[in-house]
DNA sequence: CCTGAACATGACACCTGACTCATGTTTCAT
DNA sequence: ATGAAACATGAGTCAGGTGTCATGTTCAGG
């Protein structure tokens, strides 16, 4: 077992067979939610036994689980490949907002899955958000540093920052993903400027 | 059927029956969450029989849903109270802000309820939230009106502060119950009251 | 090529828990 | 008082699902 509480495979065909039951989950979970999802229907769409699965995971949980650890490496990746190159901390706050509806929006289902990670495995969930936040108040602490944000307390401001984001994604994400979110992108980016920025600065 | 997807009771020995019911349900959803929670289970605490359940609930689903409906309606009169008297916008925000962590505080099991909805009864959850983001935006529009915000568009605003509460009441108020969140209400109300507050205007 | 370890199978044992129903009791308007 | 509607019972039905196991098959190093 390593730290995503699967066994490791020791061959390529292992692995190979790992993939295709984590893919294959990752559809069943994001569309029919926790408890609908059955190991029988993942591995049926996985291609491989029921019995295949418990050589990988002790349990349907323990596989959620690991989907969390999966994905969260997934969509820190994501942002921050939308965040490069940004050239002052508002604009990485606004591509960081933007990009997360985006991401929201296309991979619907990976958001669902460590959403609903609170009830299924509360730790793995506290563990996913304790850490992001930590990445978050560090980025903010350099920008307070570089005199781009006001000084102050950055870790009730990061948790704010990061539920204004996942409240987004819920809003425009999942609920309305047609409508274009630039004026609302625009406008909650502006709240943030100049919520953070220091004292008598003109954007 | 009335709105709240339970039968309406016609006589006083029903209204209790419902009441116990609906009692019990807070305990066991809030403790073990929806799919550990059984029927049996809440009906015994209740101390009513299985088949009472069916006079009044459809099925665990519907019972669900309607506690949200009920404890909707007790997290906005518990909100409306604190926020009454504020003097200003920015006191709402903070007052607002302060008592949703005292309130997840005192009932965490009911923000456990409402949040897992999303994934029981996605439709209750959307409805939950959509008319408290109407309610949240006609008091930013009210006070845009009053000269207390700068104008602009507020319906992502008002999703951006719902996010923010939601946010801080999970860290501050599930997981780190003990914590004085002073310091960490007056930084985000800073955040806040920076964010909406008229061009060149001081506190 | 050989052999032990790794991987795969799928039928099935076993259990949990939602929901039903035939029967009985209480309420209350008339 | 009385009867019809409302409410209550709880043992039993049943579907659906997790996890097991005895038996095979494939892999990789020697």
């Amino acid at each position: 077992m390593n730290m995503l509480g699967e066994k490791t495979p020791k061959t390529a065909r292992g692995r190979r067979t790992l993939r295709k039951i984590l893919d294959a989950a990752e559809l069943e979970f994001g569309a029919r939610g926790f408890h609908e999802a059955s190991v029988a229907s993942i591995t049926a769409n996985a291609g491989v036994a029921q019995g295949t699965f418990y050589i990988y995971f002790d349990s349907k949980e323990r596989l959620f689980g690991a989907l969390v650890g999966d994905l969260g490496l997934r969509l820190r990746a994501y942002l921050h490949d939308a965040v490069d190159g940004a050239d002052s901390r508002i604009e990485v706050e606004r591509r960081g907002l933007r990009s997360f509806i985006e991401f929201v929006r296309e991979h619907g289902n990976l958001y669902r899955i460590v959403m609903e990670c609170q009830f299924v495995d509360p730790e793995a969930f506290r563990a996913y958000f304790m850490d992001f936040a930590d990445a978050y108040q560090d980025g903010l602490d350099r920008a307070v540093a570089d005199g781009e944000v006001r000084p102050g307390e950055t870790e009730g401001r990061s948790w704010a920052l990061m539920g204004i984001s996942l409240f987004a994604g819920l809003r425009y994400g999942i609920w309305e993903p047609g409508r274009d979110v630039a004026p609302v992108v625009d406008s909650i980016t502006d709240m943030i400027d100049r919520g953070l920025r220091p004292e008598g600065r003109q954007p």
